[in-house]
RNA sequence: GGUUCCGUAGCUCAGUUGGAUAGAGCAACAGCCUUCUAAGCUGUGGGUCGCGCGUUCGAAUCGCGCCGGAAUCACCA
């Protein structure tokens, strides 16, 4: 990149011109900003000790020398310590001529031998999926295709938690008060239907509680005591005695939620390469676990719990498994941390996992370090905050949630009411336009949720609905599809731009340079969104992408042009800019439609 | 109470490896469709970057202290 260059000379510059060796990170390059002339901005004041002169001087030497020696570089300014490097049309152009048909521009080949395990979504199998399980599935997925973007080889795995005292709970409420429904019986959605009894567990578990604090019990005791959970981890006890009758409740419950689940992932566009289940392998974590005691590692306490001492890592004791022998959620972790290891031989480990969890992680990579296996240390915590609401946090239990599948029916019928106020349906076949609806819906609330910085906690009023207008995944698509439509003109009018030569020396406007100029960040803005792990760089990339070619579409003819040249020219613009947006989008896991 | 994260325009968010006059969208107001898609474009108003001190030529960005909010510290997951 060019930017490698201008920096390589300007410590050049520096040593030639002041006798000091610099390394190549003292040399600051930026992007000029859009009042000043030029295209990047070098700056000088960490040389200005070395030259002994003012920054002025610095720079005007500097630029002196990079204009001797850089044939691109058409003319520099400088404004107090800032030198501004103008760089030639003819570059420009010929970027724009190497890079606008190639469909690798800004990806990297698979240059990584061990893949990236990449575990995201990771469902519990007694409730339904929100709003929170939908960022965590977006993320999930942008996050794999930016992987690969930067050459990585990526392995999606989904862990379902189908194990474990939620799941009993469920089925303890539907032993009581099931009466034998099921999901064809009552017409809803099998994971709808389980989370319709993990709400009624709760709300007659509360009522105990209740009871038995009237009588005197502290809350804990109460919450220890109540019936329904004495049940629910009698329940637990069975299942992981493999009693039948419980197992097979278990089976067909979680059967019921899986057909949901896969309706929504599907309708959501993510998916795996393996689907890991806690109750295959939370063995293999009680199992790490006593080894780890035999070993010395781990403490096993009078009672018979076992437990992790972190204390000299800075943390605190952990427990590992109960006094009456069953696991809990980092017994689990354990074991499936070994089996994937063990599966993939990866180069590292990446969880897509809320912030509420930190913990949890930091604890997780010190174990199983304690226990010998050291890739505990090339675990990578998504951590990524959660989704409010304005009365505040969600909660399964009070029902104060916002269903995955109740949003996206909703943002269907905004696309679809928004689309045909607009008139812009009338011309589509009715599959063509569901498509569209579809798309343009789902568009929406992706890229609302993917443009914000992951690890943010972030805002969702659902009175008001998802914006079309402005910074907005419609907008994006919307000037994806103009330009769709400006090609199709340019091709049914007859231009073969595809194969034309663009005169090198043609002269650049402003507005043709800066989108070029863009275009050509798209690079560095995938590898600074793979290092970050955040599709949020991409997201506000491709909207001030789009936002600046608008301005261009707007104030520039392309097909009314007269020059041909500059028909040829706007039209390579326009297309490598089309091609931009959806790979841009394509990170995002959102489609691009050809009209709109 | 300990630990971690957050606080930028009325609202939702960018900008944080220290750089020039802190940016978008929404909302409000004013313009632009006989011309390649107006889900668009242009303009106006809107800021003590939570507060204070410090480091620096330079701080929204780094350090310390306060204030406010969130998460977590479970024999829950």
């Amino acid at each position: 990149m060019i930017e490698t260059r201008i920096s390589e000379l300007t410590c050049r510059a520096v040593k030639e011109l002041f006798g000091h060796e610099v390394p190549l990170s003292a040399v600051g390059i930026e992007k000029t900003r859009k009042e000043i002339t030029g295209d990047f901005t070098i700056l000088v004041f960490p040389f200005v000790k070395i030259s002994r002169k003012s920054p002025e001087a610095t720079a005007a030497e500097i630029g002196t020398f990079l204009q001797q020696h850089m044939p691109e570089l058409s003319s520099f300014n400088v404004i107090k310590g800032f030198l501004n490097l103008v760089l030639s049309d003819r570059y420009w152009l010929k970027f724009l001529e190497k890079n606008s048909n190639n469909a690798d521009f800004g990806f990297h080949k698979q240059r990584h031998e061990r893949p990236v395990v990449l575990e995201y979504s990771s469902p519990n199998t007694n409730k339904p999926l929100h709003l929170g399980h939908i960022r965590n599935n977006l993320l999930g997925f942008s996050l794999a295709e930016i992987l690969k973007a930067n050459g990585h080889k990526v392995v999606k795995v989904n862990l379902v938690n189908d194990r474990g005292i939620h799941i009993c709970k469920s089925m303890l409420a539907y032993m009581k008060w099931g009466n034998g429904e099921t999901p064809a019986s009552t017409g809803l959605k099998g994971d709808h239907l389980i989370g319709k009894y993990y709400v009624l567990f709760d709300k007659n578990y509360k009522a105990e509680m209740h009871g038995l604090i009237e009588k005197g019990l502290t809350e804990e005791e109460a919450g220890r005591q109540a019936p329904l959970i004495v049940e629910a981890q009698e329940i637990l006890r069975k299942w992981e005695a493999k009693d039948h009758e419980t197992v097979s409740l278990w089976k067909l419950m979680n059967g019921w939620a899986y057909e949901g689940f896969d309706v929504t992932y599907r309708r959501l566009g993510v998916d795996f390469d393996h689907i890991y289940y806690e109750s295959e392998t939370y063995l293999l974590g009680k199992k790490l676990v006593l080894q780890g005691v035999d070993s010395g590692e781990l403490v096993r306490k009078e009672d018979g719990s076992i437990w992790a001492d972190l204390r000299e890592e800075g943390l605190d004791e952990k427990l590992l498994l109960r006094s009456d022998g069953t696991s809990v959620y980092m017994t689990q972790d354990l074991g499936t941390a070994r089996l994937r290891y063990d599966d993939y031989h990866p180069s590292s480990m990446i969880y897509v996992v809320g912030n509420e969890q930190n913990y949890h992680f930091d604890v997780l990579k010190k174990v199983l370090v304690k226990l010998g296996l050291e890739y505990g240390s090339d675990i990578h915590h998504l951590s990524y905050g959660m989704v409010e609401l304005p009365e505040g946090k969600m909660k399964s239990r009070e029902g104060t949630v916002v269903d995955a599948d109740d949003l996206m029916d909703e943002m269907f019928r905004t696309a679809e009411e928004t689309t045909r106020e607009l008139g812009k349906a009338n011309e589509l076949s009715a599959p063509d336009a569901e498509q569209l609806f579809s798309t343009i819906g789902l568009g929406a609330l992706k890229y609302f949720i993917l443009k914000v910085d992951p690890k943010k906690n972030m805002m969702f009023d659902p009175k008001e609905s998802i914006d079309f207008n402005g910074n907005t995944g419609p907008f994006i698509q919307y000037t994806y599809a103009r330009i769709r439509s400006l090609l199709a003109r340019a091709n049914a009018a007859g231009h073969f731009w595809e194969d034309a030569e663009i005169d090198r020396g043609l002269p650049l406007l402003p507005l043709e340079k800066e989108t070029i100029r863009r275009l050509y960040q798209f690079q560095e803005t995938v590898q600074q969104a793979g290092e970050e792990f955040s599709p949020a760089i991409i997201s506000n990339y491709v909207y001030d992408l789009a936002k600046g070619f608008n301005g261009f579409y707007q104030e520039l003819p392309v097909l009314k042009e007269e020059e041909k040249q500059k028909i040829y020219l706007r039209l390579m613009i326009s297309k490598f800019t089309g091609d931009i947006i959806a790979k841009s989008m394509a990170m995002l896991g959102i489609r691009v439609p050809e009209r709109m």
